[in-house]
DNA sequence: TATGAATGAGGGTTCATTCAT
DNA sequence: GATGAATGAACCCTCATTCAT
């Protein structure tokens, strides 16, 4: 029965992600989310208090994803001796990839609910954190630029992930994320070794 | 009378980026909007055949009056001898800043409704290809890296706009509008005389 | 306009009154309603901003009426001699049989809706105080018997009055208001003239 | 196992009771019913076929035990000498004041479901004629006031109970039930020996 | 038999839009 | 042209009832 139970949630946030990316949160009802995830309209309620409530539990739920997703492939990095900046911005790119609703919370419906609001914020800030101690790290060791001033570079890097994600590859220029990625490196990294990009 | 017919169709297009700033595109209802312009209700469908329409008058006047003010800045910063890159960030974070109702749309509410999307592509589209053009001037006399490609330059450069207004300034860190400006071009500039930011 | 107006809401009161006499407040929808007082469904909401703030107009409205209704009644028999406490009885017996909404809410759904049920307290007692008054009065002149203790006859006077209303028309015996406010002032009375009722 | 099912269905019964008297018929949910009676949500449809046949059940039994409860205390004041009337008033208001959800039901939740409303006459058009035949009883053995019309003073009586049930003791003057039962019996005695209320 | 997850009809409410004044 | 009352589609959510376990 657990396995189930679990399994309606998961699908009525795997609808519900994809709705709200598509269409955004106001605009996606909970009769398509239902519907999405083959399941009668009631049954949302079984599962979830309110529309809200859905929304937190995959802010929730995407952001422990998101930051056990780079801790391990920053270890992987770590291990086989790769860049550990590059696996980071590497995991950044491909989560929100596949998670555009919660970076479309982050930049715009963050303020559209009073009641959401500062669980978007908190959440935000918590991972803007996490990015600035490993940029402060990477500073640090040498790996990025030492003109970096990291309030602002968290920043920018958080902004560089936005665009490479709604608009890097759905504009006209088609450019791929891995390319934008290699981008960001390039930008950040220390100039000693200067690759050529183009 | 041709003058009051244009002030209140100004009046309903400030409140309207106001409300939409702080509340978003959906939750700005018609009312709050001719209430804040201070008209009556029906009044605004004098001016506007829709909301929809309202947005498309906004995202162009909108565009219109950033690419002028660009062009502006960057002519006075090549008659003074001063950076005329500096100048282009400068003026589109200003104007961004003022007009968060647009990047809003660019960023979110792009998708939430297919009445708009086109419109709001091929806008946003419009835009990056003056980004495009600036950029590629500026790499190519040097001012810039040489290692930039300038497609994905110009998709992050992007990404670094809306994050400085939209979050930049919100977030816990309180950074200013200048000094993501000067972050930036620090990012893009030609490493040669590179000038601590710290 | 404003004729116009006033008139769609007592409509409006008049169609809820209806249905709530026959079906109760909760089985009483908004479209029934709106239906019965031949206007849009939306149009509920120009006058009223929820249910709830209807059955509050209603009460106080109505509880206005039947006040003034004494007064006025009771005024004509001191005028034309006849008895105050008949008039009295009579006019709350015809009030309430052409209100018996107002009767059932102090009833039963009195306890139905939290947040009605101050309102609904504080209206019975209003009204039940001017009852207490009235009877005072009536024994303290000799007319009711001096046995009566007041507080006791005014809530059994009530409930007579809501029996009268609500059942004493409708069971199958099929008695008169008439008749049964005189059974009423019968029992009231002080027995010196002790009238035969049957 | 018998033995547990009636206890089930009994432990529904009263916590339904429970509900209705303090939130109404319409408000009381199954799961309210089902949770404060122990049991799960699905065992209440494996005892009554639905939400009303469980009211029929309050109703009829209900009916059934203040009948018996009657003519016990009315059989035990005849053997011990004492006012059969009184031990009538008695029997009731304390039954009324332990079983407030079927006065309500008999007062206004009577009109609210069609399929409800002839079940709820019958058994109040039974109750009914038990009180009168009590009445006529006592009027033509003389204790009560020999003026009653039997028809309306049956009516009277009935909302005398109401009252004392539903407002006498929630109201702001705090009268006891023991105290309105007196105030009854000498409202309807015969005035010979008229004793002081107050 | 006991359970509670699943269901969907139906309610109150909001709001973009229309239109008579 | 300016107005705001009137409108009804569409939404979120509740809850009586069903049914597989």
């Amino acid at each position: 029965m657990q396995i189930k139970k679990d399994e309606i949630r998961q699908r009525l946030m795997n609808a519900a992600c994809e709705l709200f990316t598509s269409k955004g949160f106001v605009e996606s009802t909970i009769s398509e989310i239902t519907s999405k995830a083959g399941v009668g309209k009631g049954t949302f309620y079984t599962y979830f208090r309110s529309k809200e409530e859905l929304v937190e539990a995959i802010i929730d739920e995407g952001m422990e994803e998101l930051l056990e997703d780079i801790h391990v492939s920053m270890n992987e990095a770590t291990k086989s001796g790769s860049s550990t900046f590059r696996a980071f911005i590497r995991s950044n790119l491909e989560f929100f990839s596949n998670n555009q609703a919660i970076l479309k919370f982050f930049n715009k419906e963050m303020a559209s609910y009073s009641k959401l609001q500062q669980k978007i914020y908190q959440t935000r800030d918590r991972y803007m954190l996490e990015m600035r101690n490993i940029l402060e790290k990477e500073i640090y060791s040498g790996f990025l630029r030492r003109d970096l001033e990291v309030n602002a570079a968290t920043s920018l890097l958080y902004g560089m992930f936005c665009s490479s994600v709604l608009h890097g590859t759905t504009g006209s220029q088609g450019l791929s994320l891995e390319h934008l990625g290699e981008s960001i490196v390039a930008l950040f990294k220390n100039s000693g070794p200067n690759p050529a990009l183009a």
